[in-house]
Parts: structure tokens; sequence; C-alpha cells
DNA sequence: GCCGTTTTCGGCCCGACTGTTTTCAGTCG
């Protein structure tokens, strides 16, 4: 399972804090760093490779390879535990508070023998930082304030969802003023990772002061954090912290590129740069010996002048990209466009529906999709599940519909995968249902083997075509069942059914590093917006962020196929 | 500690901002 490697990838980022608050040399400490990476992302299973296959990995050598061997059989790391016991706890405690790095952290343990966050507040409050080498009063209440913030506890990551409305509104305004030629969001939240630490937002001008000025006084922030020429950092509502960058439009594409990130993407292509005798930087890519700058006013165009194809912001983890990309083995992800239909809708025929039939459908048809499934919760599903007797009244509201709709309305339905991985209904009346996805919505508490053998017992019913939000996670809510990835994978396979990737913004389930597990495996996926209203059905885009960050193709898609190949997909599940 | 179509040793991405400093260290991304 993954969690052998997160568990792994858990002891190494210890390591690495761990040596810097020792003083260890940066470089060692930046390996370690990407070993951690390294083992956080490498896609199978730590426990299943010999020391050999764990070195083969990009970022860890023989040494790391023989502490994650020791890790496995033993369940310690010799070098783990000592450094535990060389380096005082507290100071781990705190490089959490912003500001206070592993130099500074040392110097005050060292002098003064603080060793937790609430021995710092004291030594504020008693003016005994006063006096220490390159710590001043203006540290000193910079300090003060970071720990008023660690304290409010807004340090964490916010879901995407919540990130994005703030992100588009700050460059909504931003686009209004004369001077700005460009703006977008760029960092984790264009990356469409799940969680967000922070919001970059780029901007293009000749007048950059002007910007900076502009994002200050604006009344959605509430804090000011620096404030530069070039840079300006802020806190916006609920705590967010908002970096915005002003470049001159000829750097923009240069720019986005370092301001997308991640980070250990544009280390990767820098080092490139430098051994075709370049560099790359914010502001551009330029010949080292000339000091030339290089042609390249979009991101394009930096990746072309690198041999490089585009690589789209999802995938820029450092997890594989640009070694593929160098090989020619970037897979064409897919995109918003490859997309022909939704394969999972609700409408008011259901009771948590908020949208008419009706407005669903032309919605759906408005974004150019070829079909829509109404899926609608089933029976078994107290509250808002549809009995038989409805669904046949629906049957005649879509045929009606169809009539005055060109966009092909699949009638379906959102089944229930009951306590032994049993659906709704009767064999008979769901094989006149064009599509199904089946779904967990009750005993959600149940151990991971139960949910396991549930949705295996559901994907061998004829009528299930796919298994929606298949760990019922809600980001920053409700954790996902801990179900055994394999077994699904391999049952799906062998059953021909599709795994969602739901793209509401709170559920992006399955995961990318899931969606990543099932493209290897050859599982087919369906990326579906589970709407309950209109506007729900704009969310296709994070669902295809996921599905790219998974690396996923249009060929891996169900419903990137046309109406009579995805017939195939459902008459082959039913024989 | 890792890695190599210039290297198996000697490098290792690049820059902004802040604070405490007469030229830079620490932190952050």
């Amino acid at each position: 399972m993954a969690w052998t490697n997160e568990d792994v990838a858990r002891q190494f980022a210890e390591i690495v804090t761990l040596l810097k608050l020792s003083g260890a040399d940066q470089f060692r400490v930046r390996a370690y760093e990407r070993a951690a990476g390294a083992i956080g992302a490498a896609p199978t299973d730590l426990a299943t490779l010999d020391e050999a296959g764990i070195a083969a990995l990009r970022g860890i050598g023989a040494s790391t390879a023989r502490k994650v061997s020791e890790y496995l059989t033993t369940g310690k790391i010799a070098m783990l535990e000592d450094l535990r016991g060389a380096v005082p706890a507290g100071l781990v405690e705190l490089i959490r508070v912003p500001g206070l790095g592993p130099k500074t952290a040392r110097l005050l343990y060292d002098s003064l023998g603080i060793n937790s966050v609430e021995a710092l507040r004291e030594a504020i409050e008693t003016e005994r930082l006063r006096g220490l080498p390159g710590l001043g009063v203006k540290t000193e209440a910079n300090l003060r304030d970071a720990i008023a913030r660690v304290g409010a506890k807004d340090t964490g990551r916010v879901p995407m969802a919540d990130a994005v409305a703030v992100a588009e509104e700050l460059c909504r305004r931003l686009r209004e003023l004369p001077v700005v030629e460009d703006v977008t969001y760029a960092g984790s939240l264009r990356r469409m990772r799940e969680t967000i630490g922070d919001i970059d937002i780029l901007a293009a001008s000749t007048a950059p002061a002007h910007v900076h000025d502009a994002l200050r006084s604006s009344e959605l922030v509430t804090d000011v954090l620096a404030a530069g020429d070039k840079k300006t950092s802020v806190i916006v509502r609920r705590g967010i912290q908002a970096d915005l960058r002003v470049v001159a439009p000829e750097a923009y594409g240069a720019a986005l590129i370092y301001f997308t990130g991640s980070k250990d993407h544009n280390v990767r292509i820098r080092e490139r740069a430098v051994r075709s005798g370049l560099t790359l930087n914010e502001y551009g890519l330029f010949d080292k010996e000339t000091e030339r700058r290089l042609e390249c006013r979009t991101e394009a165009e930096v990746y072309e002048q690198l041999g490089l194809p585009f690589i789209p912001p999802p995938m820029r983890e450092d997890t594989g990209e640009v070694q593929a990309a160098v090989a020619g083995n970037l897979p064409a992800v897919v995109h918003l466009e490859d997309i022909r239909g939704d394969l999972h809708g609700h409408s008011d025929w259901s009771g948590d529906g908020k949208a008419t039939l009706e407005e669903m459908v032309a919605a759906a048809a408005g974004l150019g999709y070829e079909y829509w499934a109404v899926t609608d919760h089933a029976e078994g599903l107290p509250m808002n599940g549809l009995s038989r007797q409805q669904m046949l009244q629906r049957r005649t509201a879509i045929e009606m519909l169809q009539e005055r709709y060109d966009i092909r309305i699949l009638e379906g339905a959102e089944l229930n995968i009951g306590p032994e991985g049993d659906v709704d209904y009767d064999p008979q009346f769901l094989a006149t249902l064009d599509f199904c996805v089946a779904s967990i919505h009750t005993l959600m508490t149940r151990a991971g083997a139960v949910q396991t053998r549930r949705i295996i017992t559901a994907m061998e019913n004829p009528a299930v075509h796919a298994i929606g939000h298949l760990t019922g996670r809600k980001i920053g809510g409700r954790p996902p069942y801990d179900v055994d990835l394999d077994a699904i994978l391999d049952a799906a396979k062998r059953t021909g059914t599709a795994l969602e990737v739901n793209a509401s913004p709170h559920r992006l389930d399955i995961s990318s590093d899931m969606v990543r597990r099932a493209v290897e495996a050859g599982v087919t996926l369906t990326i579906s917006c589970d709407g309950h209203s209109v506007g729900d059905l704009r969310s296709m885009r994070y669902g295809v962020g996921t599905a790219q960050r998974g690396w996923a193709t249009s060929q891996d898609v169900l419903n990137c196929r046309p109406l009579d190949g995805l017939f195939d997909f459902v008459a082959a599940k039913r024989t």
C-alpha cells in the first residue's frame, strides 16, 4: 500500500528537519529532502522492492536505500534515533513559527535555553531577547505577532475550493487597473493541488508600484507581511496569505513558470538550463556567457528553448515529468476540450438537487457536451431517493425533453452500495437504464476491508458502470475510508467497471495519486461533476486537473469517448 | 547525500524581502 511510502517519507522528513537544526551541510539536507520527496511520490510500494530497486529510484542512492531497508525490516532508522537524541525536541516546535528558522532557533536555545513556543513568548515578554546578536526590536515584535498567528490556527492549508474564489476575486480587481496587461493566479492553485498553502498572483505591467499599491490598499487585505518593489505578501479574508509578483510583460512566460512551480519542478528545469549554458529565473532565460536574454514571452517558448514540450501545470510536481519530457514520453494528458459529456449529475427529482431537469440539461448543452447522464439518487437513500414509480415518471419527462434538445440525455441513477455491496431496484429494471454510478452513502465509518468488499461486490453487478467518490472523503472535512486500492483496481479491470474522478473541488475523489495508479493499472476512469446545481457543472476543470496530475490521457477517460464508444463500454459490462 | 551526452569528484537553482547590518545572514518560496 502507498501507506508504506507515506510512512517512510515521514521518517525522512523528520530527518530533514533535525538535520537543519543540527546545522548540517545544506547540500546534504537538500539530498535528504529530495529523497523524502522521491519516496512519497514513488509509484510502487517500497515494501515490494529490494534495496537495489529502491536505490534505482531517482534521488535515492545507496545510503538512503540502506536506511529505507533498515526501517522496513526493523521499524527504526538508527541515524534518526541518534538525531532525536541529539536535537532538543522543543526546537522542532520553534521553527513552526513563521519567520523563525533553524539558525535562530538554535541561537535561542543555546544562549537562553528557549525550548518551546511558550518559553519564547515568555522571553519576549521579559525582554530577554534584546542584546542577542542579529535580533533587534523589530524581530522581537515580528516574533510576537507570528506566535499570535500560530495561536490563531490559521497557518494550515485550505481546501482549493475555498482559495479559488478569493484568488479569482483578487485577479478580477487587479485586471481592472489600466496599467495591468495580464494577471493570473499561479502556484499550487494553478497546479490544482487539492489544498492550498497560499495564493500566488502574477501580473504583467510596466508600472509595478501602482499594482502593488492597489493590492496593499485593497479592503480584502487584513494584514501586509512584506512590501517590496517586486513582491507583496498580504493576508486576505479567511486568513489566507496572498503573494503578488509584478513583472515586465516580456518576462511574463518565465515568471509564470517560476511562480507556478512546483519548486522542485523549477529546480529540475533550471538544472537543465545550466547544463545548456543558460540560466533561468523569473525574468527570463539568459545565456550565461553573454548574459543575453533569449526571446521567449510565453511558457511554451521557455520550455521550447530548453528542448522540452509544454508541460501542463498540474504535472509540474517533479514526479518524473521532466525526465519523461526529455525522453519524449510525456503523456498527452486529457484536456477540458476532450470531455464529451458528464456521467454523474442530479436534478430536483431527487431531494437534494437544486435545479430542474431541464435547467441541468440546458446547462450541459450550453457547455457543448454530446451527452449528460441524470443520475438521481436511488430508492435506498432515505429522504432523497426515487422510487421505481418516480423513476418511470422521470423517464417520461426525459423523453419529452429529449425532443427539444440535441444533447443526448442518458437515463441513469446513483445507486447506493448497501451493507453487503447490494444495490437498489431489481436487475430487470436496472437493465433498462443507460448508465449507473454506484456509491457508498451509508455505514461510512466501517473499516477499510469492509468498504473494499462492499465496493468490489457492487462492481461485480452488471448494472454498475462506475463507482462514485470511491473513498468518501471531503477535503478539509471527512477523511477517506482506507480502501485497498490494489484490490479495487484489480476488480475494476476484471469487471469492466470505471472509477470516477469526482470533480467537485470539495471531493476530488479519487485523488490524483490514485488516478496515477489507476492509469498504470489500465483502469478506465470517468470525470464527472456530481452536479446538484447548474453552477456545479463548471467544476469539470477541477476533475480534469486532478486527472492531469495523475497523468491520465483521453484514452483513459470514458466520457472522452463519443456516445457509441460509451455504449460499447456499457454493453461490455452487461455481458 | 546524489549524480554525470563535458565529470566517479566536485559541484549542487535562483532571487526577494527583512532586519541588522557598513556588506550580509536568515528566511522564504
